[in-house]
This record gives structure tokens, sequence and C-alpha cells, in this order.
DNA sequence: CTGAAAGCGCTTACAG
DNA sequence: CTGAAAGCGCTTACAG
């Protein structure tokens, strides 16, 4: 048996623990050649029952799972996807997350994630970072990044992003329907009776915020209700900002009955701080959020909010990014918006209960 | 010039859409090597200024990174550390997501994340694919593998697991101070009076809550309490098993003024079933939970918990894989518990009111 | 149908 | 100090 090992001299193999087999060992096994295993794996081939039968023994009696920096490098394509999420921890990208892997997994990728902290920088550096990986696609999951920024990495892989809408070659924009949520929202409330609702929007310049500001603005005007700036307060998308949003709002005296929350952390805040002043929801104030997180049946009350899927919209990013590194023109829209009443709104209240104390806390 | 381009003809390389530059590339500008080139980037040599100079010019002007594949098989290993999470999109696995995030990318590495689902045969094929990847090292953060499977897994590839104690060469177990932090809450609610704790355990033979319910009884035990196993509630981990084992436990009609809750979203779940029932928090019933999640500060009322750093105890995780990569033993412990107090609890009643009606939801 | 060979882009022992 | 060459483990055009 002539079996020529070679003695390798330079690119000394790494101390993989238990390195696993390679295709060699199971090509000696089954009797062939390493090319016609790897042609039989990928099933570019048409062989005999028998001698499919031997390789897959070898297979299996060796444990073999090809080696995929290997393949990767052979290909050049990694049946990986980056994904830029902007905070892995927050209950609102974790469920995107989730969905963009399960998507992704369906077809044999799975998901490089790196969080972008919703900073320009950071998210420069993951995208880089992710293309120096060689990641075959890249998600970015909202995010601060300009336009040009993304057409121009859009240039050396493809990019699917949510949150925008942008149009360039080998990207892929997946717009959540803001402004139609936030329309849906201030209709209910409208509906409600409610005249004076006040708005908590997120960071200023952020494009969902703007949306959503629009959306707001759009249902007043078709209730016949006067805009008033003064009834925007400006929150963080956190909880803390919603608190500070609230106070501010409550130290204007402006009255009003309702509010219509950025997003559904912001909502929390914004009940917390009600709750301080000594108002209740709904009976004083109705409180009203977006996203409708999972946690948002199961709060005290369980709070009114406009769902939007994001495991949903994940999923189908998924599935864009990957009709995109196929080479085909993905042609999906946001999931759609929906409603979904608890019991953070009621009716608008005769009087409204003036605050414990209007002074904001030091 | 005798550029011998090599006229590539067998493995040719994918499509990479605007595939960058190469050692080659990068050498030929600054006229020297590859093999130099690498050895700069590597830092395994001496140059001078000027060339190391030139070389840097070279690498900007072509937005040089070397190609992961190559490297990872040149090397035998990958700079990226799988991970296995059990929900990537519950709260308390992304704050421990961030966390090893976090850990990793201080020195070079990259978490690739999968999810178990709380599922054995989910857990494996994760493990299993990622060791596929050609991971570094492994993090299976939680879950249901058997002790003999991860002892397998790590003959093939260093694995930390959190969540129970184990050893095995290639191994390093973290546990959670669950024990620690059960009697810490328990023995802040009998400071307070209570006599009649109840408990919602989690799935029930998950070793966190087996652990979490030692503590409870010694926390008891120490307080000179009898154990009533009939105050011993069965729930998921959910908000949805908090409900069903509240209602549960108001069906026993056994008095009990207080409430440990074997984690936050548990807790949730209680607050909501006892505010169905009209019961108050604190007044009626104290309620405390285990993780001190974010949101906990923001409910109403906020939460009382125990807090272990989850976010840390994924750094310490971090940092343990890559001692184990660099065969090194780790030497960390799982972060310390610590009981935060907010307004879910509170002195004994009286007497308890009772609760609205004491049958279930159908 | 199937094998030998070249190539993917890097690293490094060896030999100047 | 530095280059040529071999090797990491795959894939596939080419030639039987």
């Amino acid at each position: 048996m002539k079996s020529k090992l070679p003695t390798r001299i330079p690119g000394k193999s790494g101390p993989r623990p238990g390195q696993s087999a390679t295709l060699r060992i199971v090509a000696r096994e089954a009797g062939v050649s390493a090319s016609t295993v790897s042609r039989i794996i990928n099933g570019t081939v048409n062989v005999s029952e028998g001698l499919k039968r031997a390789v897959d023994a070898a297979i299996v009696k060796f444990d073999f799972r090809p080696n995929a920096a290997a393949r990767g490098l052979a290909l050049g394509r990694t049946s990986t996807i980056g994904v830029v999420a902007q905070a892995i921890d927050s209950p609102f990208y974790g469920e995107g997350l989730r969905g963009i892997e399960a998507g992704l997994r369906q077809r044999g990728y799975a998901p490089l994630i790196m969080s972008g902290n919703w900073r320009v920088e950071d998210e420069e550096r993951c995208v880089q970072e992710l293309i120096a990986r060689g990641v075959d696609g890249v998600i970015v999951f909202a995010g601060r990044l300009s336009d040009a920024k993304l057409k121009m990495y859009a240039k050396s892989v493809p990019v699917v992003i949510t949150g925008r809408r942008l149009r360039a070659p080998h990207l892929f924009s997946l717009q959540i329907q803001d402004a139609e949520g936030a329309t849906l929202a201030v209709r209910h409330l409208a509906g409600l009776g409610h005249r004076q609702i006040a708005f908590i929007t997120g960071s200023e310049n952020h494009p969902d915020a703007i949306e959503r500001l629009r959306g707001y603005r759009q249902a007043l005007s078709d209730a016949g209700i006067e805009f008033n700036p003064k009834l925007v307060a400006v929150g963080d998308w956190h909880e803390e900002g919603g608190v500070r949003a609230t106070m501010e709002l409550l130290d204007t005296k402006l009255e009003f009955t309702a509010l219509f929350c950025v997003n559904d952390q912001t909502a929390y805040g914004a009940c917390l701080a009600l709750y301080r002043q000594g108002l209740s929801v709904p009976q004083d104030v109705s409180v009203i959020g977006f996203d409708d997180l999972p946690s948002s049946t199961y709060r005290l009350p369980p709070l009114t909010s406009v769902r939007q899927s994001i495991g949903e919209l994940g999923e189908r990013s998924a599935h864009a990014i990957l009709d995109l590194v196929a080479g085909r023109r993905p042609r999906m829209v946001a999931p759609s918006v929906e409603l979904v009443v608890r019991e953070s709104t009621g009716p608008r209240p005769e009087t409204r209960k003036t605050p414990r104390r209007s002074g904001r806390n030091a």
C-alpha cells in the first residue's frame, strides 16, 4: 500500500484538539478519490447505490464534517451571514435575531452576529470585520450607517438594511411600516374620544421615529385635531427616556389624556412616571406603545400596542439576503402592522386628575 | 515586469462581488514578498520603519483585510467561538450574549451564536454544526445537554458550560450562585416578618431550579419556618407559567403573604395573576424575583429581585473559553449574587385579603 | 462516471 | 532579515 503520506513541513496544521477526519481519509476508506467523495457530498454527480452507501458509511465511521474554512476558501463563500444588531440584549432586537437565525438555518446558513450599539463607528467596525470574515452577505438590522456607506459596502457584499428605504445594486431594504402603525395607534385613541394626545418620540433624527411622528400627525389631522408641538417630547427608546419625557410633558401643564409612545419600552417608562405622579392608566391617561413586546401582555395593566412582528421581519430579512446572495431580486415587504388593544387605553376621562406634584424629580 | 499571473483553471474562485485585495497584491505594491507582508501583519518580525510604512500604505491603499477562511485553514483556528444560547430572544440570555460578545471582542474573537431552544436535539445539532464550522471553542450557555455528551464534545473542542458544575479535560464550568441567591431572597422576606412564603419554581428537574429550591428551603429552616411542599408550585420560567402557578397556589386556599419566584419573568406573571384576583403587591403579597432583568426597575411596582450579573457571567465565560483555547486553566468563578430591594416586597400584612375569586380562569 | 491536478489565500520551516 | 515553496482541506475544469 503506497500511502504517500506527505511529510508536511511548512504550513503546519494548527493544534486542532481532536482534529476531525478529512476528505482523504474518507475517500481512502471508501476506496475512491477525494474528488468523488466531494462530488457525492455535494450531490453534483450520480453514482451507484453501492458506492454511495460505502461513502456514507465511511463518513459516519469517521464522523466526517467538511472543514468549513477549506470549503469557504475553495468556494469563495462561507454559508455565513453577518448581522449587525444594535443591542443584542434588547428584547426588541432579540426577537428579530431569532427570526433571522430561523430564516437562515432553513437554508443551511448561520448568522454571525455583532452589536453596533447604535454607534456609527461600531457599526462600521462590525461591517468591516464581517466582510473580512468572508460572510456571504450582511444584514444591518436598523442602525445609523449613512446611506452612502451602505451603498459602498454593498459593492463588497450583498446588504439588507431594515428600517429605511434605500435602493442600490446588491442592496435591499425593508422598511417597517412605521407611519401606518402610528396612524393605527392614534386613530384608536381618537376613536376613544381623546383630543389631547401626546407623543413621546425616540432619538430625534432616527428614521423610524420620524416616520412614526409622521403617522401620528397624519392621524391627528384625519381626526380634525390640531398638531401641538408642545405635546411631543423626546425620549431615548428606553424606559428611562420614557420616564423623563413623561415628566417633561407633565411639567408643561398642558392637559393630555392619552400618550402614544414610540415603542413599548418608552411606554413602560411612561407608565411608571404616571404612577409616581399618582395618575392611573387608563383612568387618567391612556397609554399606547409600539412593537408589542412579549412582556407587554404581562404589564400592569397589560399594554395596548402596535404589533409589528419583528421576528417575522428578521425572517424576511434572512430570506432577502439569501436571495441577494443567490443573485435573485428579493421581493418581500415588511410584515404588516396591527393594533393590539389591551387595558392601558380607555375612553377619554371627563376631567383628568392633577398630578400629585408637577415638579420633576431632582 | 514578469508578472507570472497564474491562469487559474480548476478551483475557480467564487463570485466574491468586489473581492478584496490579497496578500500578493499588497506585497507587489510594497515591493516585497507575501511572506514578509504576512510577517509584518502578524508582528512576527522586526523590520525597518520605512518598510513597515510602505506595507502599511499598501494595506490602506487596497483596504486589505486578510481572508479569514484562508487564515483559518492555514492556522487551524478561526478566532471564532461558538455559542449555544437557549433563546436568543429572552431578555435574560440577551444580556449574557452581550457580555460574551464584549469579552470575546476584547481579544479579537467573535461569537457564532445559535439557539438551542432548550431542546437536547437542537443543542446537539448546534454543537456539531459549530464544530464543523471550525470554531476554536464552544460556550454552552445553560442547556440540557448531558454531562457525558459535553465531555465528549470537549474532546473535539474546548467547552465552557454555565449553569452546572462539571469537571473534565478541556472543559470548564461556571455555576450560577443559585442557592445563595435564593437564600438571600427568602431571608429578606423572613426578615420582613413573613412566615408563609410560597415558591414558584421553573421546570422541575432543571439544575438552576433545583438549586434555588435548595436555597429557599435552607433560608426557611434558618428562620425556623417549616417547609410546606404545598407552597411550591411549578412554572415554566416565563410569565405564562407564573400566572398559572400563582392561580394554583391561590386555589390551595393556603394562606401565603410572600412569593419567591424562580426568575423575574415568572414574577411578572405572578404579579399579573395577583392583580387579576384583586390582590395588591406588596400590601397583600410580597413578590420577589431572581435575575434582576433591566425591565424589573420599571415594573409597577418596581420588582425586588436577586441580581446576578448575567452580562458579567457572559464576559467571564468568554474569558474562560479563551483561556482554554490558549491552553491555560481558567480560574474564575461566577459573579456573586446580590439582593436589590425595590417596591414589590414589604412587611407582612396583619391579615391578607381574600382573593376576588378563588377559581381559576377557564 | 472518476481521478490527478491546480487553485482558493494565507502561514511558516527552511535556506539563504 | 527575507523569499520560495509547501501545506492547510476543500472544489472543479480537464482529461480520460
